[in-house]
RNA sequence: GGGCAGAUGGCCGAGCGGCCAAUGGCACCAGACUGUAAAUCUGGCGAGGUCUCCUCUACGCAGGUUCGAAUCCUGCUCUGCCCA
C-alpha cells in the first residue's frame, strides 16, 4: 500500500473540493495502520442509457481509489431514479417506471465495467433499504433537515427566485435526503461525486453524524464541459462521447472539441502527468493539432485498447486531412423498382439513402452545394437533376455523411 | 376556495382579427476559410407536390364568433404570483 502523502497525491489530481480535506488525511493514515481499506461510495441513478466522458471524471476517480486498495461501493440509485436529482439542473426530471429503471441499470452497470474494476466492486441497489421504509421512517429522514437549509441549494434558490419562479416539487426535495441516506446504509468513508453534488454530499456527512457514524469525507470533481465547450456534458445536449461509441466516432468527437477545453479533458480523462499536460496545452510548445491528436487517442485507447487507437487516429488522417472517403463505407439497399431507366431524381435518391430526413431538406442540400457523387466527387448543382444510379455509386453529404448504393438484383421482397 | 398573470416552432422570445409557416436571438444543417479548433462570412432551417407556384399541418386542449383567428368569446388542462 502506497504512503498516505503519496495516496493523498493521487487522490487530489483533478478533484475539485475535498471536504473536510484533514479528515481525508486521517482516514487515510487509519487506514494504513489497520490495512483496512476505506469504503469509498459512488452512486448513479439508471435514468437515461449512454455513460458518457462526463460520468467518467468520477468513475475514473473510483477506479484510482480501487487501485490504491480502497473498496468501491458503487450505488445503483434504482429507487433515487424514481424521484429524479434535481440538482444541476434548472427542471424537473420526468419520472421513470420501475421496469425502465431496472432495464437501465443493468446496462449501465456492462457500460460502467470499462471504467472501474467491476469485480473487485461492491454493487449495491438502494431499493434494497428504501423499498423496506415505512411512512414513519420517511418522516424520521423528513425530520432531519429544515426548509430553510434546503433551500440553501443553490439550483434550488435560483429557480425559487426566478422571475417567473420554476416549480420545485416536494419529492425533489427528498432526493438529497436519500442520498444522504444511501451513505448511512452503506458506512462510506467518503463520497464522489460533481461539484454540483456537494450539497448532497454534505447531507450525506450530517445524516451520518446523526447516526452515529463517523461521517464521511466528501470528494468532488469539476462538471466536464461537452465538445461544444461551454455547457455540461450531457447526453440531452448532444454534445457527449460516449463510452460504447465507435472508436472512430470518439476520435473524431474529440478532435472536434474548442481548443480551450484541452487542459480540462487531458487533466480530467487522462493520466498524464501535469508538467506534460502544461507542455500539450501550450500553444506554443505543441501544435494543437497533435495535443488533440495525443487527447483523442489516449481516450479511444482506454475504450478500445491500442491497437484502435492507432486506427482510429489513422482513419481520421485519411478522412479529414486528405480529404478522402472512409475505409468501410455503408451500404444502403435500393429497389430496382425507385428507378426508372436506371436513373432517378437525386434529391429522391437522398431521402431513400437515408442522406436527408426530407424531399425538401434533399433539394436544400443539394441547393447549399452539399451534395457529391462518384468517385470524382462530382457536385450536384441542379436541385432536379437526375442521376445514373447503379450498385457502387457513392453519394455523398457534407464531408461526414458517404453512402454506397446496393441496387437489388431481384426485386422479390427480402 | 378566491383574485391576477401566463401557455407560440428544438429552446428563448415577438406578434395581439387579414399582407403569419409566424420578426429576432440561440441551437442545428450546408457552403467559404481552417488545424473537422476558435473567430468570421454566405445560404438554409414544419411537411408534401407537377417545387419562382400550389396544398396540408401547426401558435396548451375543446368548442364558438367572423367572409377570415396565433390574435376576440366560452369551457377545460397546466404553471406562476397574491389572498384565504
Amino acid at each position: 500500500m502506497k504512503s498516505v502523502a503519496e495516496q493523498l497525491e493521487i487522490v487530489r489530481r483533478g478533484a475539485e473540493q475535498i471536504v473536510p480535506e484533514a479528515e481525508l488525511v486521517r482516514k487515510l493514515e487509519r487506514s494504513v495502520q489497520t490495512g483496512r481499506p476505506l469504503r469509498v461510495k459512488y452512486g448513479i441513478d439508471p435514468t437515461g442509457i449512454d455513460v458518457h466522458l462526463g460520468h467518467t471524471v468520477p468513475l475514473r476517480k473510483l477506479r484510482v481509489f480501487q487501485e490504491l486498495g480502497h473498496r468501491a461501493v458503487l450505488i445503483i440509485g434504482n429507487y433515487t431514479a424514481l424521484v429524479g436529482d434535481p440538482s444541476g439542473r434548472d427542471q424537473t426530471r420526468a419520472r421513470l417506471t420501475p421496469e425502465q429503471v431496472a432495464a437501465n441499470a443493468r446496462d449501465y452497470l456492462k457500460q460502467v465495467s470499462k471504467v472501474i474494476h467491476i469485480d473487485r466492486a461492491e454493487v449495491v441497489h438502494n431499493g434494497d433499504w428504501f423499498g423496506k421504509m415505512s411512512f414513519l421512517d420517511v418522516l424520521a429522514l423528513t425530520s432531519k433537515i429544515t426548509v430553510q437549509r434546503m433551500l440553501e441549494r443553490d439550483d434550488f434558490t435560483k429557480r425559487f427566485r426566478a422571475e417567473p419562479s420554476i416549480p420545485i416539487y416536494l419529492h425533489e426535495c427528498l432526493y438529497p435526503l436519500m442520498q444522504g441516506h444511501d451513505s448511512v446504509a452503506i458506512h462510506a468513508d467518503i463520497e464522489l461525486g460533481g461539484s454540483e453534488q456537494l450539497f448532497n454530499l454534505m447531507v450525506g456527512r450530517r445524516l451520518q453524524e446523526d447516526a452515529g457514524q463517523e461521517p464521511q469525507v466528501c470528494l468532488t470533481l469539476p462538471i466536464l464541459r461537452g465538445l461544444d465547450g461551454e455547457r455540461r456534458m450531457g447526453k440531452s445536449l448532444g454534445n457527449y462521447v460516449g463510452v460504447g461509441d465507435s472508436a472512430y466516432d470518439q476520435f473524431a468527437k474529440t478532435m472536434s472539441i474548442p481548443d480551450a477545453l484541452m487542459r480540462e479533458w487531458l487533466t480530467l480523462l487522462t493520466d498524464r502527468p501535469a508538467d506534460e499536460i502544461a507542455r500539450l496545452a501550450d500553444a506554443q510548445a505543441t501544435h494543437p493539432r497533435e495535443a488533440k491528436m495525443t487527447l483523442a487517442g489516449d481516450i479511444v485507447r482506454f475504450y478500445h485498447g491500442e491497437a484502435a487507437g492507432v486506427e482510429a487516429a489513422s482513419e481520421w488522417i485519411k478522412r479529414n486531412t486528405n480529404k478522402q472517403d472512409p475505409s468501410e463505407i455503408p451500404e444502403v439497399s435500393l429497389s430496382p423498382a425507385e428507378l426508372s431507366d436506371g436513373k432517378m431524381p437525386v434529391s429522391k435518391l437522398l431521402v431513400a439513402l437515408q442522406l436527408a430526413p426530407s424531399n425538401k431538406e434533399a433539394r436544400r442540400l443539394i441547393q447549399g452545394g452539399g451534395v457529391t457523387i462518384g468517385p470524382e466527387r462530382e457536385k450536384v448543382t441542379d436541385v432536379n437533376a437526375t442521376a445514373t444510379v447503379a450498385s457502387g455509386l457513392i453519394v455523398r453529404v457534407g464531408n461526414r455523411k458517404v453512402v454506397r448504393v446496393r441496387v437489388h438484383e431481384s426485386s422479390e421482397g427480402r
